[in-house]
DNA sequence: CGCGCATTGATGCACGTGCATTTAATAGCT
DNA sequence: AGCTATTAAATGCACGTGCATCAATGCGCG
Protein backbone atom coordinates (compact mmCIF):
# COMPACT_ATOMS: atom_id res chain seq x y z
CA UNK A 1 0.00 0.00 0.00
CA UNK A 2 3.24 2.31 0.82
CA UNK A 3 5.34 1.34 -2.29
CA UNK A 4 5.18 3.92 -5.28
CA UNK A 5 5.00 2.82 -8.75
CA UNK A 6 8.40 2.37 -10.42
CA UNK A 7 9.04 5.25 -13.28
CA UNK A 8 8.35 2.41 -16.06
CA UNK A 9 5.38 1.41 -14.59
CA UNK A 10 4.09 4.77 -14.50
CA UNK A 11 5.32 5.47 -18.27
CA UNK A 12 3.33 2.16 -19.13
CA UNK A 13 0.47 3.77 -17.69
CA UNK A 14 0.79 7.04 -19.25
CA UNK A 15 0.91 4.80 -22.59
CA UNK A 16 -1.80 3.06 -21.94
CA UNK A 17 -4.60 5.43 -20.97
CA UNK A 18 -3.05 7.73 -24.17
CA UNK A 19 -2.21 5.00 -26.72
CA UNK A 20 -5.61 3.28 -26.18
CA UNK A 21 -7.69 6.66 -26.07
CA UNK A 22 -5.60 7.91 -29.34
CA UNK A 23 -6.13 4.72 -31.34
CA UNK A 24 -10.38 4.27 -30.08
CA UNK A 25 -10.53 7.39 -31.46
CA UNK A 26 -9.11 7.16 -35.06
CA UNK A 27 -11.10 3.78 -35.56
CA UNK A 28 -14.67 5.13 -34.08
CA UNK A 29 -13.75 8.25 -36.95
CA UNK A 30 -13.44 5.92 -39.44
CA UNK A 31 -16.65 4.20 -38.81
CA UNK A 32 -18.39 7.67 -38.11
CA UNK A 33 -16.86 8.98 -41.37
CA UNK A 34 -18.00 6.30 -43.30
CA UNK A 35 -21.78 6.87 -41.85
CA UNK A 36 -21.75 4.40 -39.56
CA UNK A 37 -23.00 3.93 -36.02
CA UNK A 38 -20.61 3.63 -32.75
CA UNK A 39 -18.85 0.36 -31.61
CA UNK A 40 -21.43 0.06 -28.74
CA UNK A 41 -23.97 -0.68 -31.35
CA UNK A 42 -21.97 -2.78 -33.74
CA UNK A 43 -20.81 -5.34 -30.59
CA UNK A 44 -24.58 -5.43 -29.83
CA UNK A 45 -25.59 -6.26 -32.90
CA UNK A 46 -22.34 -9.06 -33.45
CA UNK A 47 -23.66 -10.62 -30.21
CA UNK A 48 -27.13 -11.16 -31.46
CA UNK A 49 -26.24 -12.14 -34.98
CA UNK A 50 -24.13 -14.84 -33.53
CA UNK A 51 -26.82 -15.92 -31.20
CA UNK A 52 -29.28 -18.71 -31.59
CA UNK A 53 -32.54 -17.57 -33.79
CA UNK A 54 -30.50 -14.38 -33.70
CA UNK A 55 -31.91 -13.55 -30.37
CA UNK A 56 -30.77 -13.30 -27.20
CA UNK A 57 -31.99 -12.04 -23.02
CA UNK A 58 -31.22 -8.23 -22.48
CA UNK A 59 -29.25 -10.00 -19.53
CA UNK A 60 -27.47 -11.74 -21.46
CA UNK A 61 -26.38 -9.29 -24.03
CA UNK A 62 -25.80 -7.13 -20.89
CA UNK A 63 -23.24 -9.83 -19.88
CA UNK A 64 -21.64 -10.19 -23.40
CA UNK A 65 -20.85 -7.12 -23.32
CA UNK A 66 -19.87 -6.20 -19.80
CA UNK A 67 -22.09 -3.27 -20.17
CA UNK A 68 -24.64 -1.87 -17.14
CA UNK A 69 -28.27 -2.86 -17.36
CA UNK A 70 -29.30 0.63 -17.69
CA UNK A 71 -26.92 1.09 -20.43
CA UNK A 72 -28.07 -2.08 -22.19
CA UNK A 73 -31.61 -1.41 -21.90
CA UNK A 74 -31.42 1.79 -23.77
CA UNK A 75 -28.57 0.59 -26.18
CA UNK A 76 -31.73 -1.76 -26.85
CA UNK A 77 -33.81 1.32 -27.34
CA UNK A 78 -31.85 2.23 -30.18
CA UNK A 79 -31.75 -0.31 -31.89
CA UNK A 80 -35.59 -1.16 -31.96
CA UNK A 81 -35.54 2.95 -33.01
CA UNK A 82 -33.68 2.30 -35.82
CA UNK A 83 -35.08 -0.89 -36.99
CA UNK A 84 -32.11 -2.94 -36.41
CA UNK A 85 -33.84 -5.44 -33.51
CA UNK A 86 -36.88 -6.01 -32.09
CA UNK A 87 -38.36 -6.57 -28.36
CA UNK A 88 -40.20 -9.84 -28.21
CA UNK A 89 -42.04 -10.97 -25.47
CA UNK A 90 -40.71 -14.24 -23.36
CA UNK A 91 -42.99 -16.20 -22.30
CA UNK A 92 -40.92 -18.60 -20.60
CA UNK A 93 -40.48 -15.53 -17.76
CA UNK A 94 -42.79 -12.44 -18.17
CA UNK A 95 -40.38 -10.42 -16.43
CA UNK A 96 -38.35 -10.52 -19.16
CA UNK A 97 -37.87 -10.65 -22.98
CA UNK A 98 -35.87 -11.24 -25.56
CA UNK A 99 -34.23 -8.90 -28.74
CA UNK A 100 -33.92 -10.15 -32.20
CA UNK A 101 -31.83 -8.61 -34.29
CA UNK A 102 -33.60 -7.98 -37.80
CA UNK A 103 -32.77 -8.34 -41.56
CA UNK A 104 -31.28 -4.58 -41.21
CA UNK A 105 -29.75 -5.25 -38.40
CA UNK A 106 -27.60 -8.15 -39.82
CA UNK A 107 -27.00 -6.39 -42.69
CA UNK A 108 -25.58 -3.31 -40.95
CA UNK A 109 -23.23 -5.30 -38.78
CA UNK A 110 -22.00 -6.90 -42.14
CA UNK A 111 -21.13 -3.52 -43.63
CA UNK A 112 -19.67 -2.00 -40.39
CA UNK A 113 -17.06 -5.35 -40.40
CA UNK A 114 -16.09 -3.71 -43.58
CA UNK A 115 -14.93 -0.77 -42.17
CA UNK A 116 -14.14 -1.55 -39.02
CA UNK A 117 -11.59 -4.27 -39.78
CA UNK A 118 -9.74 -1.54 -42.30
CA UNK A 119 -9.54 0.48 -39.61
CA UNK A 120 -8.10 -1.82 -37.18
CA UNK A 121 -5.81 -2.87 -39.47
CA UNK A 122 -5.21 0.84 -40.50
CA UNK A 123 -4.33 1.85 -37.07
CA UNK A 124 -2.86 -1.44 -35.62
CA UNK A 125 -2.06 -3.69 -37.78
CA UNK A 126 -0.12 -1.37 -40.35
CA UNK A 127 2.10 -0.71 -37.11
CA UNK A 128 2.72 -3.88 -35.40
CA UNK A 129 4.33 -7.21 -36.90
CA UNK A 130 2.03 -9.90 -35.70
CA UNK A 131 4.67 -11.45 -33.58
CA UNK A 132 4.84 -7.80 -31.82
CA UNK A 133 0.99 -8.45 -31.61
CA UNK A 134 1.01 -11.27 -29.70
CA UNK A 135 3.49 -9.85 -27.31
CA UNK A 136 1.26 -7.06 -26.86
CA UNK A 137 -0.99 -9.44 -25.89
CA UNK A 138 0.97 -11.70 -23.62
CA UNK A 139 1.54 -8.41 -21.87
CA UNK A 140 -1.82 -6.74 -21.35
CA UNK A 141 -3.20 -10.62 -20.56
CA UNK A 142 -1.14 -9.74 -17.23
CA UNK A 143 -2.92 -6.73 -16.24
CA UNK A 144 -6.21 -8.78 -16.87
CA UNK A 145 -5.51 -11.66 -14.62
CA UNK A 146 -7.54 -10.24 -11.62
CA UNK A 147 -11.13 -10.99 -14.40
CA UNK A 148 -13.56 -12.84 -13.86
CA UNK A 149 -13.17 -14.87 -17.43
CA UNK A 150 -16.77 -15.09 -17.48
CA UNK A 151 -18.59 -12.32 -19.51
CA UNK A 152 -16.39 -11.71 -22.71
CA UNK A 153 -16.00 -8.15 -23.24
CA UNK A 154 -17.07 -5.84 -25.73
CA UNK A 155 -14.79 -5.30 -28.43
CA UNK A 156 -13.83 -9.20 -28.15
CA UNK A 157 -16.57 -9.20 -30.51
CA UNK A 158 -14.28 -8.07 -33.17
CA UNK A 159 -12.20 -11.23 -32.90
CA UNK A 160 -15.79 -13.41 -33.01
CA UNK A 161 -16.05 -12.05 -35.75
CA UNK A 162 -12.37 -12.20 -37.07
CA UNK A 163 -12.65 -15.46 -36.76
CA UNK A 164 -15.83 -16.82 -38.55
CA UNK A 165 -15.31 -14.24 -41.35
CA UNK A 166 -12.06 -16.50 -41.97
CA UNK B 1 -6.98 -0.84 -47.68
CA UNK B 2 -7.88 -4.49 -48.62
CA UNK B 3 -6.13 -5.98 -46.36
CA UNK B 4 -7.58 -7.52 -43.06
CA UNK B 5 -6.01 -7.54 -39.76
CA UNK B 6 -4.47 -10.71 -38.51
CA UNK B 7 -5.56 -12.92 -35.85
CA UNK B 8 -2.82 -11.75 -33.77
CA UNK B 9 -3.87 -7.68 -34.52
CA UNK B 10 -6.95 -8.25 -34.13
CA UNK B 11 -6.47 -10.20 -30.40
CA UNK B 12 -4.24 -6.99 -29.81
CA UNK B 13 -7.10 -4.70 -30.46
CA UNK B 14 -9.01 -6.34 -28.57
CA UNK B 15 -6.85 -6.88 -25.51
CA UNK B 16 -5.94 -3.29 -25.87
CA UNK B 17 -9.96 -1.99 -25.31
CA UNK B 18 -10.84 -3.97 -22.68
CA UNK B 19 -7.81 -3.75 -20.64
CA UNK B 20 -7.09 -0.48 -20.71
CA UNK B 21 -10.85 0.48 -19.55
CA UNK B 22 -10.35 -2.40 -17.09
CA UNK B 23 -7.74 -0.86 -15.28
CA UNK B 24 -8.78 3.13 -15.57
CA UNK B 25 -12.17 2.15 -14.57
CA UNK B 26 -10.34 0.47 -11.37
CA UNK B 27 -8.02 3.38 -11.02
CA UNK B 28 -11.25 5.82 -11.06
CA UNK B 29 -12.97 3.92 -8.37
CA UNK B 30 -9.98 3.72 -6.10
CA UNK B 31 -9.84 7.99 -6.67
CA UNK B 32 -13.76 7.96 -6.25
CA UNK B 33 -13.94 5.68 -2.95
CA UNK B 34 -11.26 7.98 -1.64
CA UNK B 35 -13.50 10.87 -1.89
CA UNK B 36 -11.51 12.32 -4.91
CA UNK B 37 -12.84 13.73 -8.20
CA UNK B 38 -11.99 12.26 -11.27
CA UNK B 39 -8.75 12.11 -13.34
CA UNK B 40 -9.08 14.85 -15.52
CA UNK B 41 -9.62 17.41 -12.39
CA UNK B 42 -5.89 15.91 -11.32
CA UNK B 43 -4.27 16.05 -14.67
CA UNK B 44 -5.89 20.05 -15.13
CA UNK B 45 -4.50 21.01 -11.49
CA UNK B 46 -0.85 19.09 -12.00
CA UNK B 47 -0.94 21.15 -15.37
CA UNK B 48 -1.59 23.98 -13.56
CA UNK B 49 0.22 23.94 -10.21
CA UNK B 50 3.43 23.12 -12.23
CA UNK B 51 3.13 26.29 -14.63
CA UNK B 52 4.62 29.17 -13.99
CA UNK B 53 3.17 31.27 -11.75
CA UNK B 54 0.37 28.59 -11.42
CA UNK B 55 -1.47 30.27 -14.07
CA UNK B 56 -1.91 29.24 -17.65
CA UNK B 57 -4.39 30.27 -20.92
CA UNK B 58 -7.13 27.82 -21.41
CA UNK B 59 -5.69 27.48 -24.38
CA UNK B 60 -2.32 26.44 -23.08
CA UNK B 61 -4.23 23.78 -20.72
CA UNK B 62 -6.28 22.47 -23.67
CA UNK B 63 -3.22 21.65 -25.64
CA UNK B 64 -1.37 20.25 -22.48
CA UNK B 65 -4.49 17.93 -22.26
CA UNK B 66 -5.37 17.45 -25.45
CA UNK B 67 -8.86 18.06 -24.56
CA UNK B 68 -11.45 19.68 -26.98
CA UNK B 69 -11.84 23.55 -26.36
CA UNK B 70 -15.21 23.21 -25.05
CA UNK B 71 -14.20 20.96 -22.53
CA UNK B 72 -11.44 22.43 -21.42
CA UNK B 73 -13.95 25.41 -20.53
CA UNK B 74 -16.10 23.39 -18.69
CA UNK B 75 -13.46 22.07 -16.77
CA UNK B 76 -12.59 25.60 -15.88
CA UNK B 77 -16.19 26.21 -14.52
CA UNK B 78 -15.96 23.11 -12.45
CA UNK B 79 -12.84 24.06 -11.06
CA UNK B 80 -13.35 27.37 -10.40
CA UNK B 81 -17.09 26.52 -8.71
CA UNK B 82 -15.15 24.32 -6.09
CA UNK B 83 -13.03 26.58 -5.37
CA UNK B 84 -9.58 24.67 -7.28
CA UNK B 85 -8.83 27.29 -9.37
CA UNK B 86 -9.71 31.26 -10.21
CA UNK B 87 -9.95 32.98 -13.80
CA UNK B 88 -8.18 36.19 -14.35
CA UNK B 89 -8.29 38.61 -17.15
CA UNK B 90 -5.26 38.95 -19.71
CA UNK B 91 -4.45 42.66 -20.15
CA UNK B 92 -2.45 41.54 -22.78
CA UNK B 93 -4.94 40.24 -24.89
CA UNK B 94 -8.40 40.89 -23.54
CA UNK B 95 -10.30 37.91 -25.54
CA UNK B 96 -8.22 35.55 -23.57
CA UNK B 97 -7.92 34.99 -19.93
CA UNK B 98 -5.83 33.14 -16.89
CA UNK B 99 -6.79 30.50 -14.83
CA UNK B 100 -4.42 30.56 -11.90
CA UNK B 101 -4.83 27.52 -9.75
CA UNK B 102 -5.39 28.32 -5.87
CA UNK B 103 -4.16 27.12 -2.75
CA UNK B 104 -6.76 24.48 -2.46
CA UNK B 105 -6.06 23.20 -5.77
CA UNK B 106 -2.61 22.78 -5.15
CA UNK B 107 -3.73 20.98 -2.02
CA UNK B 108 -6.19 18.49 -3.31
CA UNK B 109 -3.38 17.76 -6.09
CA UNK B 110 -0.98 16.33 -3.91
CA UNK B 111 -3.29 14.67 -1.67
CA UNK B 112 -5.07 12.74 -5.03
CA UNK B 113 -1.09 12.04 -6.25
CA UNK B 114 -1.22 10.06 -2.98
CA UNK B 115 -4.35 7.78 -3.70
CA UNK B 116 -3.45 7.85 -7.52
CA UNK B 117 -0.14 6.28 -7.41
CA UNK B 118 -0.92 3.76 -4.62
CA UNK B 119 -4.25 2.95 -7.53
CA UNK B 120 -1.36 2.84 -10.36
CA UNK B 121 0.70 0.29 -7.78
CA UNK B 122 -2.12 -1.47 -7.24
CA UNK B 123 -3.34 -2.01 -10.67
CA UNK B 124 -0.52 -1.96 -12.78
CA UNK B 125 2.69 -2.39 -10.84
CA UNK B 126 2.24 -5.20 -8.65
CA UNK B 127 1.30 -7.14 -11.79
CA UNK B 128 3.82 -6.34 -14.22
CA UNK B 129 7.51 -6.54 -13.62
CA UNK B 130 9.78 -3.40 -14.24
CA UNK B 131 11.15 -4.82 -17.70
CA UNK B 132 7.83 -5.77 -18.81
CA UNK B 133 6.48 -2.51 -18.13
CA UNK B 134 9.32 -1.12 -20.53
CA UNK B 135 8.43 -3.55 -23.13
CA UNK B 136 4.50 -2.79 -22.52
CA UNK B 137 5.90 0.92 -22.80
CA UNK B 138 8.11 0.27 -25.94
CA UNK B 139 4.90 -1.85 -27.83
CA UNK B 140 2.50 0.80 -27.53
CA UNK B 141 4.83 3.94 -28.10
CA UNK B 142 4.94 1.87 -31.47
CA UNK B 143 0.86 2.12 -32.10
CA UNK B 144 2.01 5.58 -31.54
CA UNK B 145 4.06 6.57 -34.08
CA UNK B 146 1.46 8.63 -35.98
CA UNK B 147 1.46 11.20 -32.81
CA UNK B 148 2.31 14.94 -32.96
CA UNK B 149 4.81 15.13 -30.98
CA UNK B 150 3.31 18.44 -29.39
CA UNK B 151 1.10 17.72 -26.69
CA UNK B 152 1.54 15.76 -23.64
CA UNK B 153 -1.43 14.09 -23.52
CA UNK B 154 -3.84 13.56 -20.41
CA UNK B 155 -2.11 11.08 -18.33
CA UNK B 156 0.93 12.51 -19.10
CA UNK B 157 0.63 13.54 -16.28
CA UNK B 158 0.79 11.12 -13.69
CA UNK B 159 4.76 11.24 -15.24
CA UNK B 160 5.52 14.24 -14.53
CA UNK B 161 4.09 13.98 -11.11
CA UNK B 162 6.36 10.99 -10.42
CA UNK B 163 9.54 12.35 -11.86
CA UNK B 164 9.09 15.50 -9.59
CA UNK B 165 7.88 13.46 -6.56
CA UNK B 166 10.89 11.78 -6.34
C1' DC C 1 -7.87 53.60 -41.48
C1' DG C 2 -11.38 50.03 -42.39
C1' DC C 3 -12.83 45.69 -43.71
C1' DG C 4 -12.63 40.70 -43.56
C1' DC C 5 -10.78 36.84 -41.24
C1' DA C 6 -8.74 34.27 -37.39
C1' DT C 7 -8.60 33.29 -32.55
C1' DT C 8 -10.28 32.97 -27.67
C1' DG C 9 -13.53 31.42 -24.83
C1' DA C 10 -18.51 30.48 -23.60
C1' DT C 11 -22.96 28.31 -24.42
C1' DG C 12 -27.49 25.95 -26.17
C1' DC C 13 -28.84 21.54 -27.61
C1' DA C 14 -28.81 16.64 -28.27
C1' DC C 15 -27.28 12.64 -26.55
C1' DG C 16 -24.87 9.03 -23.65
C1' DT C 17 -23.85 7.37 -18.94
C1' DG C 18 -24.03 6.56 -13.84
C1' DC C 19 -26.90 6.17 -9.93
C1' DA C 20 -30.90 5.35 -7.64
C1' DT C 21 -35.42 4.00 -7.80
C1' DT C 22 -39.54 1.81 -9.70
C1' DT C 23 -42.48 -1.80 -11.56
C1' DA C 24 -43.48 -6.32 -12.46
C1' DA C 25 -42.82 -11.12 -11.97
C1' DT C 26 -40.62 -15.15 -9.98
C1' DA C 27 -38.46 -18.01 -6.35
C1' DG C 28 -37.91 -19.45 -1.83
C1' DC C 29 -39.13 -20.20 2.81
C1' DT C 30 -42.34 -21.22 6.57
C1' DA D 1 -51.02 -20.47 0.33
C1' DG D 2 -48.76 -16.14 2.04
C1' DC D 3 -45.01 -13.26 2.78
C1' DT D 4 -40.48 -11.76 1.63
C1' DA D 5 -36.40 -11.55 -1.13
C1' DT D 6 -34.57 -11.62 -5.70
C1' DT D 7 -34.34 -10.83 -10.50
C1' DA D 8 -35.54 -8.50 -15.09
C1' DA D 9 -36.08 -4.43 -17.22
C1' DA D 10 -37.24 0.52 -17.51
C1' DT D 11 -36.85 5.32 -16.10
C1' DG D 12 -36.09 10.13 -13.77
C1' DC D 13 -32.35 13.01 -12.72
C1' DA D 14 -27.77 14.86 -12.67
C1' DC D 15 -23.91 15.33 -15.20
C1' DG D 16 -20.29 15.01 -18.97
C1' DT D 17 -19.34 15.33 -23.93
C1' DG D 18 -19.64 16.46 -28.94
C1' DC D 19 -21.21 19.71 -32.25
C1' DA D 20 -22.37 23.92 -33.81
C1' DT D 21 -22.54 28.59 -32.96
C1' DC D 22 -21.84 33.00 -30.83
C1' DA D 23 -19.69 37.36 -28.99
C1' DA D 24 -15.67 39.73 -28.45
C1' DT D 25 -11.27 40.86 -29.57
C1' DG D 26 -7.06 40.90 -32.31
C1' DC D 27 -4.60 40.82 -36.74
C1' DG D 28 -3.45 41.41 -41.67
C1' DC D 29 -3.82 43.60 -45.96
C1' DG D 30 -5.32 46.82 -49.40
Amino acid sequence: MKRRPSTEVTEAWVRLMRIQSRVLDAVEQDLKKAGFPSLAWYDALLELSRAPYGELRPVELEKQMMLPQYSTSRLIDRLVDEGLAVRRECVKDKRGLFVEITGAGRELQKKMWNSYSAAIERHMGSKLSDAEAAQLVALLDRLGCSCDGAGLGARDAAFKEAASAR
